[in-house]
DNA sequence: AGTGACGGCTTAAACGTTTAATTAACATCA
DNA sequence: TGATGTTAATTAAACGTTTAAGCCGTCACT
């Protein structure tokens, strides 16, 4: 049996609207005596409330939506984890969505939130995103980028970490440990964070007055498997290089994989660096030096971001750009 | 401007209810001529209907919560994809919940999406699930445990890995290639899965005629750190062992690590074997030979047997034991 | 005593759908 | 012609809350 808020009402003699007031801790017009008796009723009934009736008049949900590539890739968990942290910290709950960079299912996912009535959406959007989504800046709910930056619309907010100087950054190191030849084995090209990197590279280079060669740049996409093949082709191709700054960890894995299988050493022979510092960079061998990105941070800022805006009491700053760290173990010489 | 159904009604000149029909595909008695003209005001004016009030009338919300310790255990996102996968195949939508293993949190978090009308819960408990949860088992919400069977109330359907047998295999080929001490390095010692490795660890070792000794068993976390303090002390202490058997692959991460530390090699020296075959096992030196547990698929599973007994089909075996299989590669001699 | 203010509670409308029951229009057929 | 059936639409109640507005009794003050 499952008791509305009109069965307590009944059962305690008193109306829905007194049972609604006790619930929700509008207190202040209620007598101490009458709040018991409410309480025991609903304590002895063991009611819970109805939050989708609740919604229908509130027009709130508690609810937000978080929609990333794939969980299963190491790179989201962390993001999720700090999402979900500071949501339910403020009492609201998270849907996960997952769309494989897939446009298509983005915009479902898309679709699909708006129609629960979610109170905001964290998005990573697809790489392939269209232009078209008119419907999206229409709806008026507010949305926070995460991870890579929007421009089919204007965003409520943008979580980023600095890819560009944390680019800079690692090919600075490399070229400080007397690397001549840096090879740059990028994710997808068409991905913002890739083209920020690509550029950290770039400026690097040139500020060091070292030529940045076409063909030392490979891309490819985020996974260990273009690491190893992209290495592997680079190598028999006969590309000369000292190093590889590779687009993320995971195609440092597979470089370093392709490396040790054609019998060269890392770091000695060539110097691996990666971009991330997920859980496993730390513990593969050579230990992965590599720029930290924040992202348990990143997600916990989003939300922060989020439903600051949805509260109408929204951060100042909405465009985050956090800081990366150089992680420096043991696969740099 | 947000529309609703009665605007739409209004605008094609129909009733509600045939807007209803014709938006919930119950066309069958609704005019070609009628639906066109609702479906171009539809899109006309980009409605999109509030499931909200749906579900007020339904009594569905399409929505399920899965509930587990951490999503950035990279145990979980397998899993979690698993479920997500099926559950939005069928139309659903799926909660996150972290609870850290904290019973109180997972407490909490049963209300929330009790309050919040999910038709339904994947549940991986807490260890410390305390057995008083009666609320739970009046609330005639189907629940699924995941990779732990809850023992506290009796459950819609179970999904585990078949964690004796996968231990018996493991420690079975350590026996087949010639170890003659094998060290435990268990998990906490109060979760279920741990009992059962434990359980095909002795078994094992007796169905080979070996003693089981009590010294030769150490428990712990399922963490990468206590795999490295773990071995770190067993070594220490002096204790003989030419092998570990290790609850799970963050603790032989560990155990690699520290066996590294004090200069000996694996698997020449000591062969590590581990249990669960997360994405990283392949990747770290030397690869890990572990058993498998079908993550995405118990996940997958998990969610298809809460749906169906949600939508009233429910399958005939709710209770699934998945078989693990045994990951040769090179951490054993 | 009359007035006003206030505290504590109730009434009832509203939120946006779905759906059972009903009606209206027409076709069919004896 | 009128009874009957069929089809395509409408009407209106219901789902479980919240909350503005209203009501009633009590108290303080003139």
């Amino acid at each position: 049996m499952k008791y509305t808020i009109k069965d307590i009402a009944r059962l305690a003699g008193v109306s829905t609207a007194t049972v609604s007031k006790v619930i929700n801790r509008k207190d202040h017009e209620i007598t101490e005596t009458t709040r018991k008796k409410v309480m025991s009723i609903v304590r002895q009934y063991n009611y819970v409330p109805n939050r989708i009736a609740s919604s229908m008049v509130t027009k709130k949900t508690h609810t937000i939506g978080l929609i990333i590539p794939d969980i299963s890739n190491p790179f989201f968990p962390e993001l999720a984890r700090g999402v979900e942290d500071y949501a339910s910290k403020l009492g609201y709950a998270v849907f996960l969505c997952n769309t494989d960079n897939d446009a298509q299912k983005e915009q479902t996912y898309l679709e699909k939130l708006q129609e629960k009535m979610v109170d905001g959406i964290i998005l990573t959007a697809s790489s392939h995103r269209r232009t078209n989504s008119k419907d999206l800046k229409e709806s008026n709910i507010p949305i926070v980028a995460l991870d890579r930056e929007i421009d089919s619309f204007k965003s409520g907010g943008t979580v980023i970490s600095d890819n560009l100087s944390g680019a800079y950054e690692a090919v600075s190191y490399l070229l400080s440990r007397g690397m001549k030849k840096i090879l740059y084995l990028a994710g997808p090209i068409n991905s913002k964070p890739s083209k920020d990197r690509l550029q950290g590279y770039i400026n690097a280079l040139e500020d060091h007055n070292h030529q940045v060669k076409q063909e030392m740049i490979l891309d490819g996409s985020f996974t260990l498997d273009w690491g190893y093949s992209g290495t592997l082709k680079a190598i028999d191709q006969g590309l000369e290089f000292d190093s590889i700054f590779c687009g993320n960890d995971m195609i440092a894995f597979g470089a370093i994989q392709a490396i040790k299988l054609k019998g060269l050493r890392v770091p000695q022979d060539i110097s691996v660096i990666g971009f991330d510092d997920i859980a496993m960079a730390g513990i593969i061998d050579p230990p992965l030096t590599t720029v930290k990105q924040p992202n348990y941070q990143m997600g916990y800022e989003s939300s922060k971001i989020l439903i600051g805006i949805i509260e109408k009491h929204p951060p100042e700053n909405r465009e985050l750009v956090l800081n990366t760290k150089l992680i420096i173990r043991d696969s740099v010489i």
